[in-house]
DNA sequence: CTCAGTGCAAAAGCTTTGCATAATA
DNA sequence: TATTATGCAAAGCTTTTGCACTGAG
């Protein structure tokens, strides 16, 4: 209960100090992503979004979630697909590992990222500002189907 | 000259290879690929296909590039964009790193991506068939333009 | 000669945009 | 009240598909 209350708290703030209204639509997208424990895309957080507020359109959520990448509250993943998936700008880097199979996704730490980002800075003369390390295969369940 | 009448003749015995036909299409298409430096986009393969042949149609195009990413002849990108970029598969591993600012794409190698593999494929128990590892920074050029 | 592959045009996703209406500050 | 954000519908892009025709084997 309290959590509801202070996640609207907070994505109210969050707004108000980048100078955005703060609509329940915003609040309410922000926090389906913040809980959704996968990577959704757009029309996934639209559907959910409908569950609570039935008149939300496709349309808000991607300018949302548009928004959102551009205030840095959300990053937006490119898997093998021909849509966008989002998830909350984690503090703690980590990466995606996708099953060709299931689509299911699996996070992993990697903090030798860090190092790698330093690495290619220097030899390229690049400003490094995002690192994504994608692997795909198969998961264990997967492999089993298979045999 | 012999470079052309050799890649030609190669499309074709890996083509054949596989069972399928080789048409010109195919030929000139896995050739574009081949050469381009850069990674190219279907409309830009086509275009590029059309100043040899001027009936090429981008469905062609399409159809051929998923056939080939199929056999493993080439991989399909993703970047930050909406739509997808081709290269033929590296024999050595390597990455990306795209400017922001202008596009550009540079490529590194990243000897220690096959440990990391290793680390993760261990950790999660998938098996790992992909890795890619995508930066996106500033390039020199652009880093000076916002100064 | 047969069947796989092509070109064309139309359809199918995903995402963006224009405009009148509703809601925030 | 003055804008900003929303909903709806329509348009825009990239990619896929159906079908008659062409060309490789």
């Amino acid at each position: 209960m309290g959590n509801k209350i202070d996640s609207m708290k907070n994505s109210r703030k969050v707004l108000n100090v980048s100078g955005l209204r703060a609509t329940s639509q915003r609040a309410l997208i922000l926090e389906i992503i913040r809980r959704g424990q996968g990577h959704l895309d757009a029309e996934e957080v639209c559907r959910i979004a409908q569950q609570k507020q039935p008149r939300i359109s496709l349309s808000t959520v991607y300018r949302t979630l548009r928004l959102f990448t551009k205030l840095g509250l959300v990053e937006e993943l490119h898997f093998d697909e021909n849509h966008h998936h989002y998830e909350v700008k984690p503090s703690a880097e980590h990466h995606h590992l996708v099953c060709l199979s299931c689509g299911r996704v699996v996070e992993f730490q990697y903090p030798l990222a860090r190092l790698v980002k330093r690495n290619v800075a220097e030899a390229k003369d690049f400003e490094i500002v995002e690192t994504e390390v994608r692997m795909a295969g198969y998961c264990p369940e997967c492999q089993q189907g298979k045999k």
